[in-house]
DNA sequence: AGGATTGTAACCTCAGTAGTTACAAACAAA
DNA sequence: TTTGTTTGTAACTACTGAGGTTACAATCCT
């Protein structure tokens, strides 16, 4: 089972976002989904959940979505958490009424609890060190002009 | 969205391969599942996966299923792939098609691969780094008596 | 031959994802 | 103030994978 493609979506979009020049027509729903290849009501759920962690300001009616923040300080930790693609702490789920009468049963969890906590830690720390303004970085380099 | 329990469930019978005794009775799929309380079938399913990557051998009809290697010799991560809960390099879905025009599309999905497979690859690293014996050994500090 | 157990197929239910339609609420500009 | 656009949400759909369950043929030991 993988992680949900919301988190790539919202990267997408953030990119889009720190991207884009003063000149530039708003960015609308509309607009961005047409970039993320999707529909509008996704890219707006997404930015619910953006703005809610605090990480944009979305001005309703008249359109235009903004960064509160400069793209070097914003982490891709804080984009994972923000859409929730898992609960914290919840990367690998485990069976969760093994046998209490069985020795193994009944230790198993904790047995396993701190390697699983350990290596969802690993992975969450690498995305703590990349930043927006990395991707985006990344992406000007590739090309110039904009949506 | 989470890891698929198969990966703690494989952990759980291989624990109980490991302890079990000679003179214990048979470790059949029945007496498995009612550790791990779940549907023998359950069991079986993931025991097949297990015996395709070589970890264990079962024998058919009189029943009975053992390791084929030494629990130091098992790392978690050999185990996390046996079940393939996640494809090789697929832990994160990336939205497939991103509009090709825009630079911010066009670009996307190769600016995030590299963190995303190092993401990965920490978590992955951390379960490569603990084997099926320190499992055990932490289930024995804990309990004597087998099932 | 008999009896227990595995290997699998087939089916069910449930949860989460992503896409879609529809529409009220918010707001800017004329 | 009215008009037109856009957001925010609810509601529905289709699809996918997980985990549980039943059923039964194939296997193998005694």
């Amino acid at each position: 089972m993988q992680i949900s493609s919301r988190f790539s979506v919202a990267i997408h979009v953030l990119s889009l976002l720190a991207l884009q020049q003063e000149d530039d027509v708003l960015l609308t729903s509309e607009r961005m989904a047409g970039s993320v290849n999707t529909n509008p009501v996704v890219i707006r759920r997404i930015l619910g959940q953006l703005k809610k962690a605090g990480l944009v300001e979305v001005r309703p009616a008249s359109g235009g979505t903004f960064l509160t923040r400069t793209p070097a300080d914003i982490s891709l930790l804080e984009v994972y958490r923000a859409v929730e693609v898992v609960e914290e702490g919840q990367l690998f789920s485990v069976h969760d009424k093994p046998n209490p009468k069985c020795p193994v049963g009944r230790n198993i969890q904790s047995a396993l609890d701190d390697t699983l906590q350990q290596a969802q830690q690993a992975m969450e720390q690498v995305l703590a060190g990349v930043t927006l303004h990395h991707v985006t970085t990344d992406i000007q380099q590739k090309a110039i002009t904009m949506c």
